[in-house]
DNA sequence: CTTAACATACCATCTGGACGGTATACTTTC
DNA sequence: GAAAGTATACCGTCCAGATGGTATGTTAAG
């Protein structure tokens, strides 16, 4: 447990009350509070509501990205090693803390532009997906299967049992070394 | 444009507060000005904020219900039919209004509960998808993958071009045929 | 005249955020 | 090296406006 900066404590606190009460919950002053600081203190790091969502859709932008791209870099594999990194990254490190999940929900809520950083996110995986050696249409399947696990888990609409969600884990992977 | 019903204009109203001002602006007198009365005589319908998400879950989800059950029945070949008819929906027939995308956005705002029409409409999707006489780990992707178009225009997160988008949709159905 | 379908007026509460202060650390000046 | 100035990182209070919901009309239909 290293000391973290304040700032990530602060987005931290917002994911949380996200999770825990809702969209409509995440007020300054519920977030001040889980960060353990007072409001004035949060609005000195962050000068407003949406520039606090800013933070926690950069913030979880730039993990991902960082996830993803040391994932590929360490394939020894050239051919599919965007796929098979988005997949991996995805059904196996995604969860732990479930940051991305309340990060979406609130930059959709607050404004249009918020979602900004995810936008360009994804044109990129999408552009080094489709430029990975394999049939791009199945690399783009391979992705939206993998983004359609993650809706499920997002609005948690419905449950896949663990043998099964592995099971199309396996069955992805395999295509993407085809 | 026949006389529809007050609380279905309504509930039509509420979507569309939602897809022009978000989902923090889905508010009683919002909607009550955009379905034309007054927040009186839309308490009157809904008597609560969380009876009208209620409202829109439960139409959306009747809606679905009756489109992906009328596809299916009037598929002549049995082998595959839900898959297809799930496919075929989301992709041709779902966008015109994204009712179901703000319904959903409002739901997971509003309450863990009010979500619950869905979860139960997608259980239901997904054993019969399953037991739809394909392999049902490859029909389970074709449906993950439906969703993912799904949550990227649910999202706005990325912009799939037409063509690509098509393709996607004959690879899918051509796999909903095997 | 009764009931359904609204409208109007109003209230208690909550929320974003502006603001004035405080304590501490760092820098510059003499 | 001490005093003065300045930047950083917070705290606690206050307020205008928005919001959900209630209570009480009003009107039209049967």
């Amino acid at each position: 447990m290293g000391k973290t900066s304040r700032k990530v404590d602060i987005l931290n606190a917002a994911s949380k009350v996200v999770s825990e009460k809702g969209i409509f919950n995440l007020t300054l002053d519920a977030t001040a509070k889980e960060a353990g600081i007072s409001k004035g203190g949060l609005l000195y790091h962050y000068p407003s509501k949406e520039a606090l969502v800013q933070g926690m859709v950069e913030h979880l932008a730039n993990n991902y990205r960082e996830k993803i791209s040391n994932n590929a870099e360490a394939d020894p594999v050239d051919k599919g090693k965007w796929v098979r990194a988005y997949v991996d990254v995805t059904f196996n490190q995604a969860y732990q803390n479930k940051d991305m999940h309340y990060g979406l929900l609130a930059a959709k809520a607050v404004s249009a532009n918020s979602l900004d950083p995810i936008r360009e996110l994804y044109s990129d995986w999408q552009r080094k997906i489709e430029d990975d050696g394999l049939d791009p249409i199945k690399a783009t399947i391979i992705r939206l299967a993998t983004d359609g696990i993650w809706l499920s888990e997002l609005f948690d609409i419905y449950h896949i049992e663990k043998d099964k969600k592995k099971a199309v884990y396996e069955k992805l992977r395999e295509w993407a070394n085809e």
